[in-house]
DNA sequence: GATGAATGAGAATTCATTCAT
DNA sequence: TATGAATGAATTCTCATTCAT
């Protein structure tokens, strides 16, 4: 899923194998960081979660911050992969988006907490991986954007072309918003009522101030 | 200012002197923190920074920790008044809101790195900390609270009641969306634009769908 | 050549193979223990170095220690062996100093690195290893006690018996002094200036000191 | 003594006392390098060799390199001071050198083990603090290269100017050889009939051959 | 109150060697 | 015979915190 951990060395050469640890090293080092944080979490804790020895593990990776990488690079392909698939089913135009958003809230409420993590973690990434990192946010936000484009294209979205990748980042941003102000909201809504009031109000957006607003 | 930081014992009993050296403490750590992040800048960093001798500083603080909470419970102070004080000159209503909205977002701006630290590091606070720091947020998200309330009772926003809350917490998560996202926004529209069209968007919102739409 | 790597026991029994794949490891590992030291030689290095795996090379020694052994051996046997053949052309008396002189340096020039190598590393080889390389230079020493001893004879060169041992190990010491010296030396002398001014002094001193010095 | 262990940072402040433990460090680690080589002995070794903790030990050093460069400055100075008030007292031409020459031999013999330790170790310390080694062996090697040019002024030796640096290196060679080939010249010779030996050959190339060999 | 030297538990990472295939 | 994945003891270095002066 995750093809780009290639760019990881590993002093192991069988790919599959690789491929195999590594993901017996995403699932442990995820759990960690997600309860402790990247920087409280130890080596030797990854190894002992994942079930490989300490040496083993430095086998697949060259160091930590590989860990979170591939930590990250897993969260962002299985959050593209799930709304990808989520959309596939979605019809177009208005009806569309609003099931897209509500694919969108429930993939980041059963991700709530990798969703969490990469919001506190990736500015720990080393430059190069930061930058890959935000680059795959930026190609979810635009799977947004498609649907929002569809939408004026067929004509049951009305929005002017300036707002567009707006409205995308605000839809990722307020599904996002239900995993790092959960805190508050879930006092407040269940995700069901969250979504429905969301998305509500993301549709009257998408009325042409003209002829609706006004 | 952080009237609260009196619930981190220290050594020293001047009361002023304790202030004092805390306004150094914060300001030191604050541009570190900001620039390494919290786990990669050490105590002794902190002390260079704020002039004062790691004996010394020991002296006003308890733990690293402390410091994170000084510096945390300082932003949400700043946050706080500068939003107030910016909300005072407000009008009421619909156009109230604009203006707050406006102030919001210039505050953001204004605060970004300590807005992304606060959210990237309030997790490393010990529990009861994080606790005191989420409820500043909260009230600071019941002010605005308070202005669409006052706006729906005026008459100018309509808006439905279940959603009042939710709309407070959508102008907050907003707001600081110019900071975390502004690796991506910052490309796309100025201050002033991101303003301009979240603004309308919101208003748009606040427009009972059934009356408004007419 | 290096008869006695036989020492050295190997997992594999076939004898030729044993010898071709040692010849080389030698190979590999001389070069980089030369560029990097032994210590900072991994035994990783050193099998990829010689194209061997890991496991394959260690069928063929027991240690690390064993691959400098070998590589210690094979360098004392090398230089040995040139020295010899270089001698066997050689005339004797005076003038088969002055030839033996020469060709002492030109081999410690050739083999300048391998020198250098054998005087940094042999202190790190097991006890019993390290005596038998100091008995292998005590040999090639001893070489030149032979060339010394016919030049008496002949009486082409005057010596106190006393110092016969003495001049050997000096003419040892001279030649690998452009070794471990070329820092300082290459900046004064060519190796044919070296040469011809060591061996003029060196003659100079094989002349009995009653008739020739006072 | 050795003044440019400045050249190496420390936390700690005071002069004085960097100093003072510099000095332990450099007395525990001396050991311990003689006896075992810089890579096999571990900074925990040198820590409580020198009774520091391990801790304290690297507040004054920044890495396990800055030892070795410690240890041979302070090699290289207490050889250059001993030799230099050696000198001091030594009169000139053939006379002073033929002392020299015995001062020189002694300092060896006395720090056989610190001197044998430079030998095999030098190349360990990173580029720049090789090369400043190295210097400092320069350096001492042009002391007996003033002697030699004394002696020529006084017309007590006879040497072609062309040879005056190499018999300079050659004596410091001759010296150090005395603890490099130990194992093989304490078996020959006592240091003083070593040094009486080596002085007459020595003294035996300081007349012109034309007119001495006559 | 201020200082800064001392401490040592703990962290990341390496690497010689083994052994199942 | 050949392979290379697995191992974990050992290593260097860091850093929050203390406490004598």
């Amino acid at each position: 899923m995750s093809r780009d951990s290639k760019r990881i060395p590993s002093v192991v050469k069988n790919r599959q194998l690789v491929e195999k640890r590594r993901q017996q090293i995403i699932r442990g080092a995820c759990d960690l960081f997600v309860r402790k944080g990247f920087h409280r979490t130890t080596t030797r804790e990854i190894a002992r979660e994942c079930g490989l020895s300490i040496g083993t593990m430095y086998e697949y990776i060259q160091s930590k911050e590989d860990v979170l990488y591939l930590v990250c690079d897993h969260i962002h392909s299985e959050l593209e992969s799930r709304l990808k698939s989520a959309l596939a089913e979605t019809g177009s135009g208005r009806e569309g988006l609003t099931k897209a958003i509500a694919q969108h809230f429930r993939v980041m409420a059963e991700m709530s907490d990798d969703v969490l993590l990469i919001y506190q973690e990736t500015k720990s990434l080393p430059g190069e991986a930061m930058s890959y990192v935000l680059k795959k946010e930026e190609e979810i936000t635009s799977l947004f954007e498609e649907i929002l484009q569809r939408g004026i294209r067929d004509g049951t979205l009305t929005l002017d072309p300036s707002v567009v990748k707006l409205m995308a980042h605000n839809i990722m941003v307020l599904g996002q918003m239900w995993t790092f102000r959960r805190w508050a909201l879930k006092g407040l809504y269940t995700l069901e009522e969250y979504t429905r009031h969301q998305t509500a109000l993301l549709l009257n957006q998408c009325i042409h101030p003209k002829t609706g607003g006004k």
